[in-house]
DNA sequence: ATTTTTTTATACCGATCGGTATATAATTCG
DNA sequence: CGAATTATATACCGATCGGTATAAAAAAAT
């Protein structure tokens, strides 16, 4: 009932998250927002209630949209593709030909100002959720002997997220996937493809 | 001649670079800045230009006195003593306790507005040219038998900047430097440390 | 056809943004 | 002592910030 929206609420979605991913959460002008979406302040404010509202549905949807593969990776059976998986998905994601280069969950608000100290913070505790995630699936490969030897699982799961941060940044400095894709190699040359034979 | 400045021009700039470190330059106001460096508007337009002009300058300072260890890193003789001193000496940085986390360098304008596009394409200049000059030193070591094996200099400078720039997103994040100084071993895990015998 | 409901368009809000004009205070030079 | 010079303090500038009040437009319900 009532007068008919007359924009599509997911294509005004894709369009925010690629603005905030690509000019961060404070570069990013109510403007920018309502031009790129074609549609006016109290549409937006109607349907995403307030800029920071709008930046979490758009956080969520990149993270349903473009980090599926991280948790697709936990599924694989062996500890070393996980990393692997992670590593290329990262670096897949922050090279993609549509859509900017690097990491909305960095670009967003690494340093801001105190007005988005909340959004800093919520990327900041989406980053340790990602880490923790990995560092569980990397406990559990450590319990089936699947991990190297002398090594942590907190300290791997960690490095390898240091890392896929890391090609983020050189994304967003202009690396491309070549590019990128060596610097995995070289990061997983310590980790040896079989490892170690699983426990049965 | 004429009135005497009642501030120490260097310790204001101390200031302002540790807003920008911490804040960004969009997110650093220039309220934020008077009422750090303790001076009125006019006297920070008349010593240093104006918040751009700011910036540079602080960003000079940074280079002058953090980032000092990287070229002294440089002239280690070993390159894979070269790694490692740029590796930890990162992570001595992203982590002092006085100061900011994280680099400037880099929370300085990783994503931002139009308006700040100047101050971030001077930022990824800034980091290409401190891979570019890492690179030199491994095309160096390359010709003396410095560098492990099946590795191109370039590609070795790449993967450690990249490791180092995923260890400053990770002390912005909150990590320590005992937590990163074992990311940093990791990263040099694959390195042997007598690689080759250097040519004499 | 009228009422009700929802979305749209327009115009506006106070606050803050980076930057500056003006005048006064503090010094050196003559 | 002036006169000249430089730095300070105060008040102000237009532009933009995120956000909203108001009312017209477009649909469904009665």
């Amino acid at each position: 009932m009532g007068r008919p929206r007359e924009f599509d609420v997911d294509e005004a979605l894709e369009t925010a998250m690629e603005l905030f991913w690509r000019k961060g959460y404070e570069g990013t002008s109510l403007t920018d927002l309502t031009d790129g979406m074609g549609i006016t302040k109290p549409s937006l404010y109607g349907v995403f209630g307030n800029k920071e509202g709008l930046f979490l549905k758009a956080l969520e949807r990149y993270q349903r949209t473009k980090m599926y593969f991280f948790h697709e990776a936990l599924k694989e059976p062996r500890a070393r593709i996980v990393a692997e998986k992670i590593l290329r998905g990262f670096a897949d994601s922050q090279t993609a030909e549509t859509g900017p280069s690097g990491c909305m969950g960095i670009n967003g608000a690494l340093a801001c100002s105190e007005a988005a100290a909340e959004i800093q913070k919520c990327l900041v505790e989406n980053r340790h959720r990602g880490e923790r995630d990995l560092a569980e699936r990397f406990a559990r490969a450590a319990e089936e002997g699947d991990l190297p030897e002398g090594h942590e699982p907190d300290d791997l799961a960690r490095y390898i997220m240091t890392v896929s941060q890391g090609t983020a940044i050189q994304a967003a400095s202009g690396a491309n996937r070549a590019e990128l894709y060596r610097v995995v190699d070289m990061a997983l040359q310590f980790w040896p493809a079989e490892s170690v034979v699983p426990a049965q």
